[in-house]
DNA sequence: CATCTGACCTAGT
DNA sequence: AACTAGGCCAGAT
């Protein structure tokens, strides 16, 4: 039996993974949207650190179009230097400026709001 | 063991 | 409307 991280700790990554994964190409997400849809409103800091262990997730979660609550590509620096957020969204149809979403209003992707869930 | 930071956000003053 | 403080959880030093 190998030691498992805490119950609640492997839910929450479950459900920002299931989460980032509805995320449409050519469309970009929040971390607290996403934290308030699996009901952690508040978390969003966990979101970004859970998200940290999504490169390896399977299926692979678009982490890259998950930025924050400004538009702003925060977690970047995290990505691989061969393929940042910004060419990554690019390659999804998002204009991406200096670290920032163009049209972010528009292109923002709310769980809560799209799927109607509460 | 204590302290701080970290892919952030909300709420209160 | 702007700023401050608090919250969330775990990893790192």
């Amino acid at each position: 039996m190998a030691a498992m991280p805490k119950p609640s700790s492997d839910q929450f990554r479950n459900d920002v993974f299931a989460i980032t994964r509805l995320i449409p190409a050519g469309r970009v997400s929040s971390y607290g949207s996403i934290a308030a849809s699996i009901g952690a409103k508040g978390a969003a800091r966990r979101v970004g650190w859970v998200l940290n262990g999504s490169f390896e997730a399977v299926p692979p979660v678009p982490a890259h179009r998950v930025v924050n609550r400004m538009g702003l590509l925060t977690g970047w620096m995290h990505f691989s230097a061969n393929m940042p957020m910004e060419e990554l969204l690019r390659a999804e149809g998002v204009e991406v400026r200096e670290n920032r979403v163009v049209n972010f209003e528009k292109l923002h992707w709310d769980p809560m709001v799209e799927c109607e869930m509460e």
